[in-house]
DNA sequence: TTGTACGCGTTATCAT
DNA sequence: ATGATAACGCGTACAA
């Protein structure tokens, strides 16, 4: 007995199968009555079209791909969430798919938009550096979210992308530990041959400090061990713990990541001192258990659902039609709480 | 310009269809000269498979799916990663599929099978209640994993499952506050409605009580608000700064999951009392964040990876006929830190 | 309104 | 070792 197929239930029925095809696609000119009969016989049958078959015939298929590159960081879920509700609420489907560190997701997304026939993607978080002619290939509209560096040799008008400003917002909260007074500022940073937003923040932290005339201490830049997880707690952990059982000092610390900044606090706890009273810790990304962390995370929060409400928009609207290609750039928004404090005199 | 098919790559080589086939998909018998040139076109004009094309033709496809059930738990997060490393291992490709709250998963599985001529099942979450009916239309192996409750009522020949034993580690994790000196022991549990590992949790809590003549409060039972994402720590603050502003007391408070406990810890700070000095908090779930939380927690540790790994052993073995459908419970590991604290004479 | 027949891109069978 | 051709299950143009 072979899985019962369209054909099946056109016989049962004693009509065509196109009469059950429009039945099931909800075709206008179908008599009403034996559409009824038509999906009463589907139902006791447990028929289930094969999506293999309609891909294959169809030319469009209202499916957009949502590619997540790399850790499966809680900020990325956070995202997916909305974003799958705003690809619903335009009557689309959406399927997920993880690309490992090593596969080439533009390659994936090719694959996909022949097997689903895809009408968009969205790429989320990696780095994204292909060639330009690869990227032609993809001739459906695509959306960068969050992702790193985009070279800017990408001809702009091929694509879309939404992110915050990482080496802005960077030097934004590195300002504010200078404006606390601080001058030993650690910063907990990616490992060494990073390229993506790891770098990026980097950037805004040398820049603030060449803003203020403060000498860029290499000694101050910790690497994150590159055989633990990136964006670890674990990794800034050990960053962190190493810096001080070295006996170097500093009297604030800004971790890439909230992830990263729990580690480094509670590293300085374990070597008996506290934050902030003898080191100011401030994180990045603005995730929500920085709020009920003991002392709770100062930190950049990344307007994720505007984010993500964005991406999904923009890709609608090139989909339909009513606009072209754009970047945008969220703000983040600072937030300022009980693990950075004012440089007491006594240090 | 359409898209290039096999069709055309056996134009250009001067080939039939069925040797680019068998290069394509490494037949035996294909002339080692004829399959390197076919292959060099085939680079050349980015061919890309159809996969819908071969999914409708191929009646097994070396494809496992993985549902995933409601929230995007951290937990499940790190399951799928050593999930898909071990599918990976077996040569085998994974889908990952995410299932809406009230979608059913069953009906998604069904669906996907016709598509993908999947090999096999993974069901992660969810409270799994099916009529037995429309298991049996699954005609593909499947294992349930760290799946809430399922009803007794079906044959366990016809699936497999792998889970701790929710009930006895909160009943463990319970006799933990009791044999601490705990007699007020407040519980914050899922919404009422939950029947699902929410619901085994509680069960193991009443049982604990019991076992030690300790009169069950239903005043120390905190619901979490239905209108909070469940399992967040929003709802644990919430709940636990309810209790607090109504004036209730108690020693030591048994969080369902983590998340939930970092939250009720935050509230009895933001209430003026420490912990564990005035009150001990507990969770459950033993995820990584735990560790880095000042103070840090202490928990019941779900052997993620160990289950992680016996849910694709069991798939794998099941697909190779090796062994039939087996049930496997794991032992949680009880972590105790520095949440939790004998119960001071003066209180 | 309904039915017939063709084609979507592939793999597998059967010749050669 | 290779090529022609029949399925796979569905949607749709066209005919009725």
């Amino acid at each position: 007995m072979s899985e019962i197929n369209i054909k099946d239930i056109a016989k049962i029925c004693g009509v065509g199968v196109s009469t059950v095809s429009r039945a099931i696609n909800n075709h206008p000119d179908v008599n009403p009555e034996t559409k009824e009969k038509i999906l009463k016989v589907i139902r006791e049958n447990h028929y289930v079209p094969n999506n293999s078959a309609r891909n294959l015939k169809r030319s469009d298929s209202n499916t957009i791909a949502v590619l997540v590159k790399g850790v499966s960081n809680t900020f990325f879920t956070e995202m997916i969430e909305t974003i799958q509700n705003e690809i619903k609420k335009h009557n689309y489907s959406m399927v997920l798919h993880r690309v490992e560190f090593d596969e080439d997701e533009v390659d994936v997304a090719l694959e996909l938009v022949k097997e689903k026939r895809l009408r968009g993607i969205i790429f989320l978080g990696g780095y994204f550096v292909h060639s330009e002619e690869k990227l032609k290939r993809l001739k459906v509209p695509f959306v960068l979210s969050t992702a790193g560096s985009i070279s800017k040799v990408y001809n702009r008008d091929d694509y879309s992308s939404v992110s915050v400003d990482d080496m802005e917002e960077s030097r934004k909260m590195t300002q504010y530990l200078i404006d606390l007074g601080h001058r030993k500022i650690a910063l907990i940073a990616t490992r060494e041959s990073d390229v993506s937003v790891g770098k990026l923040r980097i950037d805004g932290y040398r820049k603030a400090l060449n803003d203020n005339n403060i000498k860029i201490e290499k000694s101050l830049i910790l690497h994150m061990d590159p055989n633990i997880e990136e964006f670890s707690s674990e990794s800034g952990y050990k960053a962190m713990k190493d810096f001080l059982d070295e006996g170097k000092k500093c009297t604030a610390v800004f971790a890439i990541s909230d992830t990263v900044a729990f580690g480094a606090i509670r590293a300085i706890y374990d070597s008996g001192l506290t934050v902030p009273g003898d080191i100011s810790v401030a994180g990045f990304d603005g995730i929500k258990a920085g709020e009920f962390y003991i002392p709770s995370l100062t930190t950049i929060k990344q307007p994720i659902d505007e984010i993500s409400r964005a991406t999904s928009d923009i890709l609608f609207e090139i989909i339909n039609g009513s606009s072209g290609h754009r970047h945008e750039i969220y703000p983040g928004s600072f937030i300022e709480r009980e693990s950075t404090d004012r440089l007491s005199s006594s240090k």
